[in-house]
DNA sequence: GGCTAATCGAGACGGTACGTCAAGTCTTCCA
DNA sequence: TGGAAGACTTGACGTACCGTCTCGATTAGCC
């Protein structure tokens, strides 16, 4: 009864292939790493994973859900060290945003398809319930911790220094290219971690 | 003399329309609005134009040059109030950035125009360049007054402070689709002033 | 003993659903005579059958010798009857081969299937051997009857003969779309009746 | 003045190439020929053409009418000739039609020609009124002679006798793939032309 | 006033990708 | 083993843009 309830309509028909899954995803990466978000048609992903474009098209809408999930979903989420600071933990928290947005397949997908998402109102509205969602989790534990250190207010837009964080890494990395360098999450840190602190 | 040196190749043959440039540019601003970046055809903007496909393409290279030419450069850059201190700067400098990237068309062009931007060599490093570069001069005035009222010291990452504020503007506003309240710019100004400030 | 020599394979496994075929024998006729020959797809025929679309294939090598069993080997051949006369003989021939052509799901079947039969060697072969063998076997009695009567002589060109009176109504009422009046088989037999007979 | 009337809109914009129209119909001839029509896709014309896909969808509508145009449209009508008899009439006419039937593009191109232009409304009208049309001309001359000379009466069916003859013609050599013998005309025109005479 | 030359609107050109559809095969679970 | 369901590869469909080109017709500066 349970399992009916859980499980309310039995898998029929020949399930799909997860190799296929999983080469698509492969295939997706590789392409925009080597041409780009732009020029990585779906048809050239299909091609390359050896599979027929329905197959693709079955599984995912378009090519911005797709490459979104094959460059972003992949990492695990940190688990938010807790480093004793404030500029401590906002160091950590955006070591590992520099380092997600500055991955080859990364910093080729995003602009492009930050764009998509934009262009399209359901997708949008999956950029900060997805896309940001496990970063700001990060945030929301950074602050937390910080406000019982007294180093925070309570009710900080955490939204606000979120799109600050995502948009600095994002304009400083994805966007002008610029190779991050060891200090850059640091850097970033002191001054909005100064920024928001008390006092 | 002098002329025939500056230039060396006297103009002849039929003289560009000046009406052709500006219903161009007019119909391009009118269907990323209407239709958003990526829908907004070259094709479509010279037939609103009235105009061949031709005459677009011997003006711009691509629609990336013709949209940002379009949507951006219109209105013509602040003169950097002197507010008297640091944040209050900052503010101001903000203002007018955000009042830039909250216009209808700009909000529509945004993402798909930084995404063709970076996905071009040429074009990517034109962003510093030529997107950013009003802004960046108020940065250095704002932060030229800060040092010599003390509030700052010299060697500030101007350009990594220019990221984060456009990068905010840019995902709070452009992408996420945030209507950005009145208290927006004085709450980053905040932040990312006491962030840089002297202490 | 017997048995078991003509049957040399006892049909093991699950015996095949006679109803399934018919279902799906119905199914093709319907969807032809509402879509056209082309329309109808293996895939909408199983799906309205209720039935897989290997069960259809695992009857019938393709659509063309599915459609040519669903709609042409419904209605028995007819006994050939004996008038008295070649035209009459014929008149009564012809009466039923326009019948049989124009109901409404094989007007619309036999242009596809005809080019379908066409297409294949394989079936280009059986056009004759199957789908005109009844109505050959019809008029060689036709003709067998007429020169014991003296009125047409032996060795007529029974094949030619036949093309000529298939393809007749064939264009007359499968492609022109004619609607067949009631005198067309008699027309038809006059004219062809008059054109073989001695003298 | 008069230039004005006859060409009410001046063609403007690029003219089509005459190269380009004469590529494509040579193609399309061909690929008939060598895959038969059903294989023969767009594509693949635009291909060997070496003309883009557009190029062909600009001038004709479909596969049917650029085949037919490819197929059959380029002999010009025979003259009818006078033979002084009906029967040496019908017998010019029909080795035209088996001529022209018989082509090896011709014999590929039919069955599948026919059944869509059968398929779709505003083609199927256009058997009688185009693809006819010259045999129907001819067809009406011959008996307006033999009328003339006493042979045939007045009033004769001239569109079943025409759909007779393309279609004893279409069976016996396009659908059934049988090669034409010499006889094949005069044997035909034997039967239909005594079929018609007058008693 | 003719000559030269670039620009104009229009639209055809060769390409490439799109997203959909059908064909025929294969793979699961259920009877 | 049969059957229903549906995923699989393949390949054609017809459309939309891309950026370039080719027309005839303007519209200037130059001799």
């Amino acid at each position: 009864m349970v399992n009916r309830m859980t499980h309310p309509s039995a898998p029929r028909g020949r399930p799909r292939d997860s190799r296929a899954h999983q080469a698509i995803l492969t295939a997706a990466a590789e392409l925009v790493a080597e041409l780009g978000y732009a020029a990585a048609s779906i048809g050239a992903v299909a091609a390359r994973a050896g599979v027929g474009k329905d197959t693709v098209y079955r599984r995912w809408p378009g090519k911005a859900e797709l490459v979104y999930e094959a460059v972003f979903t992949r990492t695990e989420a940190a688990p938010a060290p807790d480093t004793g600071s404030l500029t401590g933990d906002l160091t950590a928290l955006l070591e590992s945003l520099v380092q997600e947005f500055a991955a080859p397949a990364a910093t080729a997908a995003l602009p492009g398809l930050l764009a998509d998402f934009a262009a399209d109102p359901d997708l949008r509205a999956r950029i900060r319930s997805e896309f940001l969602a496990p970063a700001k989790d990060g945030l929301v534990a950074v602050f937390e911790r910080a406000v019982r250190r007294g180093e925070a207010d309570p009710g900080l837009p955490v939204d606000l220094v979120l799109d600050t964080l995502a948009g600095a890494v994002f304009f400083h990395v994805g966007l002008v290219g610029e190779r991050p360098g060891p200090q850059l999450a640091a850097q970033l840190a002191a001054i909005v971690g100064r920024g928001i602190e008390t006092r």
